[in-house]
DNA sequence: TAGGAGTGTGCCGAAATGGGAAGAGCTATG
DNA sequence: CATAGCTCTTCCCATTTCGGCACACTCCTA
């Protein structure tokens, strides 16, 4: 046999019999993908059988399955924890009086570095967020990857607000989808800065600033109860280049300037301070240190590139809640 | 390939390159389960991989991530519903009065029913319990299987109650454990009913109810938050029989005095009223009854061979919690 | 009517699985 | 103290099952 799932040892026949138990009777639409999915992962069927069962083949099955993963239909957790990752969150927490630290252990392969943390932001925000709570949300890779993590539920009052603005070019993966998706998973209102992240310039910078919506959404952005943040690096695959948002003459303008790093697309420097620059006089988004006003800021990041920054970050924030990697964690604990 | 879990297109060479990063380096004892669930289910590397990176064979990995998987340390759970089931839910919740219903579809195999109601179950109660709750248990397959997916947590004051007697043949999985080994998920101090459920006969069972262990325990009973429990059958793989607690002739004679089920080792008729037969005088638990004290009855049960006693169940106790499979719900919710 | 998305089929190599056999470590017993 | 019995581990093998891929087909839309 070649599966992942564990299956008792007895063989009961498929009996060709495709008489449906009630229970499983098809519904609607996507009940597909909760079936297909249950089927598989909680009574261990092959996804021969389940094509069977619910009148398919393989491949189908195979894809719906790769679907239910990707959107977190089911959902995969370790639960328990690494003594080394608890060790750390011990040691960061009396160090930097954190109230919540969460360290995950480095995937040998980077590229799932995001995923992995963004998933353990989901969980945490999951058991969370509380009725009526308003959060506000950055944006990035790590973020991103958390919303299938996010459970989904049932409105209560919940609000979300976008702390930047948005790309112009509508690329596929739209990482300032964000908060539109997570609110969209916590059936939350939301609140999005209706603007591109950079103004072209400072002056169309502080003409939409005042815009009437721009300005609701920035003053509501004031008195959060979560805020979830995320840092980047100025590396070659940073969104600022990846999305084409920055030049890379202004990339290195920034780099000269001592940027290291940015929160909420403005640059900071080593010391945590936002750099005086004039492309951080062309970002529509709430100002790092306007965060302040939050009860709670989250800072989500990890990963040997973003060390820098994410060092940074912690100055300049202050954040009660921390979520990294390992590698991170183990170089912050003996700063 | 041939894996349950998504492998991304890439393939990176394992360049046999066994250099650990510093995140999974080894560390006591269980982290192997932990490390080896990590690599397997986060990060998607074969089972031969990871015996590399461990350190040890195929064979020993395969065993360790079965064993994840039976305790828990992994945990895999579909978030989506079936509409059929949340419909099942809203039913019930109107016409019993509910306050939360769980249907869960019946799986084809009913061997699999109480472990699936076991991790709703586990699931629930992870999210409902909180500090310094009291928490009477009962017993049974459903309630044991339940225990791998109760989170494990720091202590918090939580206490745990055994509503019932133990078993005195110590058998190699002992349902009647439920409750320590909840406890010991849930951080809890634990009080137990150091005795057999039932008593030789009447009398004895008098002198133990007064002794002083055991009064203190089903005192502790009588002012419970959460009170979880599940209802047996008659048949003839029900516990009384399986673990030789009730002979032959006692069962038919409780099935002559109009005994559908029991719920704590108590018999009850279809009307759900504890019947009056000289095995009930021999119970050390508490009396059903006396579960009006608690704050939140839980009743967790399912599959056909149940139904009558489920009913039963629900009259007599009145639960405000009800986790059962859509099979049960579907017939209940047209009485 | 042409393109495109989604579906059904078949095939292949890689992975996973469950035993079975051989070896190591431990216990109980004479 | 030695030895037989037992369990646990390791190693190896035959089968099943997976996941991706290529390709033909259908149905819908532009």
């Amino acid at each position: 046999m070649g599966r992942a799932m564990t299956k008792s040892t007895n063989d009961r026949e498929p009996t060709s019999e495709s008489v449906e138990t009630v229970s499983i009777g098809s519904g609607t639409a996507d009940d597909l993908k909760t079936r297909v999915s249950w089927l598989y992962y909680m009574e261990s069927k092959t996804q021969d059988e389940i094509a069977q069962i619910v009148g398919s083949n393989r491949s189908k099955v195979l894809r719906i399955l790769a679907q239910a993963r990707a959107d977190g239909t089911v959902q995969i957790r370790v639960t328990s924890r690494l003594s080394r990752c608890v060790e750390l969150e011990a040691e960061l927490k009396s160090r930097y009086g954190f109230e919540t630290v969460i360290v995950v252990p480095t995937p040998q392969d980077p590229v799932d570095l995001p995923g992995i943390i963004g998933s353990e932001l989901g969980a945490y925000l999951s058991q969370r967020i509380g009725p009526d709570m308003s959060i506000g949300l950055g944006w990035g890779r790590t973020l991103t990857s958390g919303i299938p993590a996010i459970e989904q539920r049932q409105p209560s009052g919940v609000s979300v607000i976008s702390l930047l603005g948005g790309l112009t070019k509508v690329s596929r993966v739209n990482p300032s989808d964000f908060a539109w998706r997570a609110a969209d998973r916590l059936a939350a209102e939301c609140y999005m800065v209706a603007a591109p992240v950079f103004a072209p310039d400072a002056a169309s910078r502080e003409a939409l600033m005042n815009h009437h919506g721009i300005a609701e959404v920035l003053d509501r952005a004031r008195r959060l109860d979560l805020a979830v943040v995320s840092v980047g690096d100025l590396s070659p695959d940073s969104i600022f280049t990846r999305y084409g948002l920055l030049t890379h003459e202004e990339i290195i303008s920034l780099e000269r300037a001592g940027a290291i790093g940015d929160v909420l697309c403005r640059f900071i420097d080593s010391e945590g301070n936002v750099i005086d620059h004039p492309v951080n006089d062309r970002v529509l988004a709430v100002h790092p240190a306007d965060l302040g006003g939050a009860r709670e800021v989250i800072l989500a990041s990890g990963g040997w590139s973003k060390l820098t920054a994410i060092r940074a970050a912690i100055k300049l924030l202050e954040p009660k809640v921390l979520i990294t990697d390992s590698v991170v964690a183990e170089r912050i604990a003996v700063d």
